[in-house]
DNA sequence: ATGCTTCCTTAGGGCTTCTAAATCAATCTA
DNA sequence: TAGATTGATTTAGAAGCCCTAAGGAAGCAT
């Protein structure tokens, strides 16, 4: 009952859960995502069937599960790239940890696209989830690099009279939501670059952009320098 | 067997196929994606099972039909709303397709969501499915009006060799499918504005953008803004 | 050593996709 | 008009899926 113990069964559970990770991923990168069903990762492991379900309640709570490890994986990979960095100007460790992040998407498509185009039932929408979790987690990595980039070398903003009053309240909301740690404005330019990082990768790996491009290698640099400048990042 | 008839089979069949589009997508609608199954879809029809398989050679080509009848669906609108303001200038016709494109998704947002997002095998991709005919269809009329544009009030492009070389490559050969209609610098502004209008709507649709956003209608109009800025619909 | 918990098994219900074979009816042909 | 062809649909069934239920075997605590 102690709490922080490691008993022989607590080592064995989490090897199990270990090696069920692995498999459902392996079934996705070889054999796409509608190979990831309950039956096909326990045979994988070795077990039968229904065993799945003392490590997983069900079809998607496995999925969140993995989908969670994948999140991690890439907010691991940007905060490396970030730390790599370490006593470069903050503008630098921003575009490090946007370009660890599409080189983790170009690594790892099948599990980029599942983050977000997995199957998605409510239940991985539930903000105690451990999908949801890590996706809080990974927006906070460019989150936290814009606030201190705001806090030494503020970039530029539009006056909030300027905005329309609907908006206005959303970055307010959304502003308080962040403790406040980067005004309405600011937010609203923050979320502007990262609606335009993400959505970009969001439509590579989804091959939305396949009728026109074959390498958007260049395509992401310019986004980057784009958003460089709406971050005052090139004065 | 001559060519243009409209027997009595041939029309039966062709309302068959209007009742299963109309079912496979009714139960999307209500049941989500994961119930648009050949079982269920047969059911709602009021043939039972494997009947459907005289329609469709299997779950995948029913998934395709459907998308692509979407697809047209929001290509029509599309093209409503440009044809609403036919004598009005071409960049007020391009406002009008973008807004109508997302009225539609808006509207519709799990036929919208299942154009891109849908449970597609890579099968459906290939060329010959009605898909990809409805796809090109659809990106043709932004297509076209850029076009419009281009050749009535040409809007400020890049210099070519400002751009980078694998950039400039691919450009060039886009330019080159669409009939060299766009020159390759123009082109790329075309894709520019693209890929930024339908990111936007990919992620709003996907709900990516719900931690930040509850109604992204200004942030969309604000897209707008900068698309107009970058044709030159604002001088 | 005895009981409790955890892990894993088999059995089974109800769903799915999809194939095969049979049936019935409408259409085409001679 | 009679016969053959074609099409639409049905049932039966194999193989797979998710998930529940019930039982055995092992680890752990007292």
């Amino acid at each position: 009952m102690s709490a922080g113990t490691s008993s022989r069964r607590e080592r064995l559970r989490r090897a199990t859960l270990g090696e069920i990770h692995a498999a459902a991923r392996k079934l996705l990168v070889e054999q796409g995502s509608a190979a990831v069903t309950i039956n096909a990762v326990a045979r994988q492991v070795g077990m039968s069937g229904p065993a799945l379900y003392h490590y997983y309640a069900g079809h998607d709570e496995l999925v969140g599960a993995v989908t969670a490890d994948f999140f991690l994986e890439l907010t691991t990979a940007m905060e490396h790239a970030r730390d790599a960095h370490a006593d470069a100007p903050v503008g630098e460790r921003i575009l490090a940890a946007c370009r660890a992040m599409r080189a983790w998407a170009r690594a790892h498509p099948a599990e980029f696209g599942w983050i977000f185009a997995s199957p998605i039932t409510p239940t991985n929408r539930q903000s105690d989830s451990a999908r949801h979790q890590a996706g809080q987690r990974f927006e906070r990595v460019l989150l936290d690099l814009t606030v201190e980039l705001w806090n030494t070398r503020p970039f530029p903003v539009p006056e909030l009279d300027d905005l329309p009053a609907s908006l206005r309240e959303q970055l307010t909301a959304y502003s308080a939501g962040i403790d406040g740690r980067l005004p309405p404005e600011a937010a609203h330019v923050f979320l502007s670059c990262w609606t335009r990082l993400y959505g970009l990768l969001c439509m590579e790996v989804l091959h939305q952009l396949d009728f026109a491009y074959s390498d958007l290698e260049p395509v992401f640099e310019e986004c980057l320098r784009d958003l460089s400048d709406a971050l005052g990042l090139r004065a």
